[in-house]
DNA sequence: GTAAATAACGCAAACCTTTGCGTTCGAATT
DNA sequence: AATTCGAACGCAAAGGTTTGCGTTATTTAC
C-alpha cells in the first residue's frame, strides 16, 4: 500500500507552503486565483484526497454516526438503516451499524465500540434482553448525543423516535372486534419492551371500550421470533376456548402464526383472523394477503437522523417523535362474505 | 462535546513522560511493573480511549473496510452483510456498508468515498445498471483491496466469491424437467450481470441435456424486481403456448411470479410450477411452500471476508471462491399425486 | 513622496500516538 | 575500583491538516 499524496507532496512540487496549498483548496480570500488554479489542477492530476483522519484529529469529528440495532438481517431494521442511511449520506456522514444481536452483552460491547470510535452519535433500538440502560449512560459522560428509536430507554433523558404503540394496537384490535372476533390472541415479546408494554395497553384498552372479557391466557409476552409466534399461535388454538384471532408483534411472529393457523387445517379468515405489524413489502406475499399495521420505516429512520443531527449540532432539548403506523386491511382479517368492515382502511399520513 | 483525556493528559498527571504512559498501556517490557500499575489504574479512573484517529493517522489503517451493495433493505444483501460483519469484528474490523442503490452512478460515488474514507479493503456487489468497471480500477492505483461477490466484475484483475450459478440453474432446471414441465420460464435480470448469464447458460444446457426444445420467447432478461417477475410471468402465462413452470433468479422475481400465477386463477404446482433463487426464511411464508434454490448468505459473507483479509495482510493472489447453493424441495414444483419426483432433495454441503 | 493599507503567502503550533534512539542510574562483572 | 551491562525512562520526529499570526511586497491614499 503506497503512501496516499499528501499536501507536503504537493506544496514540494509547487514550490509554495503546504499552507497555502491547504487554502488554496478550500478557496480561502487569502490566495491569488492563478495559485488556486495551479494547486487544483495539480490535485487533481495527483489524485489528492484529504486525509481523513488527521482532519479529525484535529477536529474531533469524524463525521461518523453509529447504529445500533437488535439484528441486521430483518427487512424492518434494514429498511431503516437504509432511511437513516440516506439522510445521514445527504449531511455529509457516514454511518457503522453494529447488531446486538439481541443480546445485552453484546450491545454494551457495541455501544463501547463505539465511543471507542468517537463517532459524533449514537441512534439505538435496543435489544430484547436489554432491561437495563446504564451501558448508554457513558454517552452522557462523553457528552456524545444519543437518540432512541422503536424500542426505547432512558427516556427521561434522551431523544426518541416511536410509533404510536398504544393507538395502532387498539385500532387493530378494534378492527377485529368490529368484525365480530371476541377471542383475540395478543402474541407480543418481552414485557419489558416500551413497545410490547404499550401495544399491550392498547390492546386491552379496545377490549374495554367493546366490553370484551380480558383473558390473561390469551396473552403471550415471550419472545419476538418465528418459532415462538408458531408456538404461541398453536397454544391459543389448543385451548378449550381457542382464539379466533390474532395480533402478532412483529413480522416474523405474524408468520408463525400464519403457518401454525395452516398447519392446524384451520382458514383464514373465516376460522381465525389475523393481523399484525407486518412489513408492507411482505404482506402481499401469502394468500390470502395480510392485514396489517405497518410502520412507516422511512420516516422512523429520517426523523432518528434528524433528531441525532439536531444534538449534534448542539441542541440539548429532549424531544420525542411518534412516528403513526399504517393499518392496510387485507384479506387475513375480514371474511369475504361478511360484508361488515365498519371501518374503511385508515390510512394515518405521517407527519411532518 | 468535551476534549476526551489522551495520554498527555496522564502523563502529566503521573508526572512521566507520554511515552512511558504509551508503552505502559501497550504491556511494554520496557516499564516497570510499579509504573504499569499505576498508569492503567489512573487510565481506568479517567476512561482514557485510544485515539483511533492519531493511530490511524500514525499506521494509514482505521481497521475498517466498506461494504457496497445494490441494497442494504433486502434480506440477502443485509444477511450477508450480517456474515461479513460478524467475521470483520472477530479479527477487530469495523465496516461502513454503503447502498449503490441499484445504480451505477450512486455506486460510482461510493467507491470514491470509500476511498476518500482509507478503507483498509472493500467488498463490492455490483448494481444492475453496472455493465463497466473501470470506477473500480482506481483502486489498484491506491492498492486498496477489492473483493467481488456474487455479481462480480473485473474477474481476471480481482478475486472474487459467487455461487455455483451454472450448475445450480442446471439442476433447477432438470428438477423441473424430471417432474413433465415442457415450457419452463426463465425470469432473470439484467443481460451484462454475470449471474443471469451463467445461470442462463445452466438453463440452457438443461433443456439440451432433456432434448426440450429451446423457446427464446421463454427467456425474459429485463430487471429483477417484484413488479418485475409479475409482469414478465403475466405475460409468459399469456402465450399461446404458454408458460407450466417458471424458474426465477431471486426472490422478489419468485414473489412476484407467484402473485402473477394466482391472479390468473392458476393453481401451484398443478398448473404451473415454480421454483427460485429464494431466501430460506420467507420460502417457507406461502402455500404451497417454494422449492428453491437457497444461497448460503453466511458463508457467502464469511468467505468474501476471509478473502479481502487475506489481501489486505499482502496477498496478491488471485482466487475465485464458488459457494454452492442447496435445492431444497417444497410443494411449489412437485405435484402431490404424481409422485415421480426422479431425485431426492439435493442439499450440496457449503465447502469448507 | 511618505504613511498606511492590503494582498499573498510562509511559519509554526496544535491535534494524539508510536517508536527509534539517547540518557541516566544502579547493579553486576572482572 | 574501574568497567560493562541492562533496566527504566525521556526526547523528538513522524504522520497530514488547519489556522492564527507574522512577514513581505505591492498598491492606495494623502
Amino acid at each position: 500500500m503506497k503512501r496516499p499524496v499528501s499536501l507536503k507532496d504537493l506544496a514540494e512540487e509547487l514550490g509554495v507552503s503546504i499552507s497555502t496549498v491547504s487554502r488554496a483548496l478550500k478557496n480561502s480570500g487569502e490566495v491569488s486565483d492563478a495559485m488556486k488554479e495551479k494547486v487544483r489542477k495539480l490535485a487533481k492530476e495527483k489524485k489528492y484526497r484529504p486525509n481523513p483522519f488527521a482532519v479529525s484529529l484535529l477536529k474531533n469529528s469524524p463525521r461518523i454516526i453509529g447504529i445500533i440495532v437488535p439484528d441486521i438481517a430483518t427487512y424492518y431494521y434494514s429498511s431503516i438503516i437504509s432511511a437513516i442511511n440516506q439522510a445521514a449520506v445527504k449531511e455529509g456522514y457516514s454511518t457503522i451499524i453494529v447488531s446486538s444481536d439481541e443480546t445485552y452483552e453484546i450491545e454494551k460491547q457495541c455501544v463501547e465500540n463505539l465511543i471507542n470510535f468517537r463517532v459524533e452519535g449514537i441512534l439505538a433500538c435496543v435489544s430484547q434482553q436489554t432491561s437495563d440502560f446504564s451501558h448508554f449512560e457513558v454517552l452522557f459522560d462523553q457528552n456524545i448525543p444519543l437518540v432512541f428509536f422503536d424500542r426505547v430507554g432512558l427516556s427521561e433523558k434522551s431523544s426518541c423516535v416511536i410509533t404510536d404503540n398504544v393507538e395502532s394496537a387498539q385500532t387493530a384490535t378494534a378492527h377485529l372486534l368490529e368484525n365480530g372476533r371476541k377471542r383475540i390472541g395478543f402474541i407480543g415479546g418481552a414485557n419489558h419492551l416500551n413497545i410490547v408494554k404499550l401495544r399491550k395497553h392498547g390492546y386491552l384498552q379496545a377490549l374495554r371500550d367493546y366490553k370484551i372479557p380480558i383473558d390473561k391466557d390469551l396473552v403471550v409476552c415471550k419472545e419476538i421470533g418465528y418459532e415462538l409466534g408458531y408456538e404461541a399461535a398453536s397454544r391459543l388454538l389448543a385451548l378449550a376456548n381457542p382464539s379466533d384471532a390474532f395480533l402478532c408483534l412483529s413480522e416474523s411472529l405474524a408468520f408463525g402464526a400464519f403457518k401454525a393457523i395452516r398447519d392446524k387445517g384451520l382458514r383464514i379468515p373465516d376460522d381465525v383472523a389475523l393481523i399484525g405489524y407486518i412489513d408492507e413489502i411482505h404482506a402481499d406475499y401469502v394468500s390470502p394477503p395480510l392485514s396489517a399495521m405497518t410502520h412507516q420505516t422511512a420516516q422512523i429512520g429520517k426523523t432518528s437522523f434528524k433528531l441525532l443531527l439536531k444534538q449534534i449540532k448542539g441542541s440539548t432539548e429532549i424531544e420525542k417523535k411518534i412516528i403513526p403506523c399504517i393499518l392496510t386491511v387485507r384479506g387475513s382479517s375480514v371474511k369475504k362474505a361478511a360484508g361488515n368492515q365498519l371501518e374503511a382502511p385508515k390510512t394515518t399520513p405521517a407527519q411532518e
